[in-house]
DNA sequence: TGAGATGGTGGATATTTTTTCACTTATATC
DNA sequence: GATATAAGTGAAAAAATATCCACCATCTCA
């Protein structure tokens, strides 16, 4: 569709996205040069008139602060520093389970009252992954629905906890507790069974806390 | 908290607002001039001193197109015409059901990747509340579960929808059919009865057609 | 080997934008 | 009646910003 940035002009678009994230107003062409190191101000102009031209950006002439991206998802983005964002994993059978974090299938930055009001403060520890089987049915979560996942190691969740989990490759989530050295996961559901496994079972790894719940109908 | 705008002063802050969602950066003294009926720049200047004072803006001294609004919120908000957003209603003895979306509790507007990704592609017509009742506890939906609801007239759901009502003062989840001329809404839970209304009975307000569930744990 | 694209420098100029100063008109308040 | 606050005009100065011009270097491709 649109033609590939070279390199220099990536790295100003690039920078022109975080810009407006972080001050909400566009750059000027002094900012920018400064940021990916041109002196000259008909140097970054150059540069803009490209990536106009490769339809990445439009400006408006004569006006100062005037660039607007053509992505509007990227004009969309909102300063990470700013708001919660939440990590979308996705279990692949190449992934080992506590790298999941660093091979997401994306991160959503999500409006801050939205969030906020519906499910608290999730910080950027929060993944969002879908339930694998309808082991918690009779509690009111099913196979499918997404779980806003508060990421933490099995030691640090308390006995009764919901938590997400990977068994296998399936993900699950499961009430906690931790007897007799064992871990066990345990449905609300009668028809599947409870499960049990030693702490560091390479079978099993605990994701973390439910903090939420969402399903679409 | 903050001390209250002036009538003109609240009308150049709802410009600036409007003009940073559809442009995309902040206006300049003369763009806020001429869309309130100010000639000299110097009046429209000394506007922002009053709103700066108030912390209601934040401006940077010399440099163009560099108000920001304190409010997050309203910083963050988006272009209404590109994004989706949801109405969140709350029910209160003096609001007429059918005006529930005028008299809104709040507006989320959303981050389009979360959204669309959990939810589909909710639009306009999206509510947000809360379910009053545990009647259909039994199918996934529990008291204070948030609904994600497209408004619609009982007219236009599907027999068998699971539909957000408002009987008398209460919000309630229940699954809707529509036979011999009334109104039926049956409860998942065999501990809540199922209730039967004429259409227009002013006891009863079909708000539309749930298409998501969120729940805080 | 020459043309065209990419990626620059440096400076002048035009334009936009903000700031400042002097002055006016209401309205409310003590 | 004095005084403060809000709201405004008009013009000029100062600063920021965009545009334009001339020129240079490197690389690729035909």
């Amino acid at each position: 569709m649109r033609p590939p940035l070279t390199e220099r002009q990536s790295a100003i678009y690039d920078f022109i996205g975080t810009f407006l994230r972080t001050h909400r107003k566009p750059p000027t062409l002094k900012e920018i040069g400064e940021a990916v190191g041109i002196t000259s101000t008909n140097g970054v102009s150059k540069h803009l008139d490209a990536l106009e031209a490769k339809k990445y950006i439009v400006r408006v002439r004569n006006q100062a602060r005037s660039i607007r991206l053509t992505d509007q998802a990227d004009a969309y983005a909102l300063d990470r520093d700013e708001v919660p964002k939440i990590t979308v994993i996705s279990r692949t059978s190449s992934d080992a389970p506590q790298r999941l974090r660093h091979r997401p299938e994306g991160t959503f930055v999500v409006d801050p009252y939205f969030v906020n009001r519906v499910f608290g403060n999730p910080d950027d520890r929060c993944l969002l992954a879908r339930a694998g089987d309808d082991g918690m049915n009779g509690d009111g979560i099913r196979k499918g629905d997404f779980l806003l996942i508060e990421e933490m190691s099995w030691e640090d969740v308390r006995r009764g906890d919901l938590v997400a989990c990977l068994v296998g490759e399936t993900l699950l989530a499961r009430y906690f507790e931790f007897t007799n050295n064992r871990l066990h996961l345990r449905p609300a559901d009668r028809r599947y069974t409870e499960s049990t496994f030693a702490p560091n079972d390479a079978g099993c790894y605990i994701i973390g806390r439910i903090i939420g719940v969402m399903r679409r109908l």
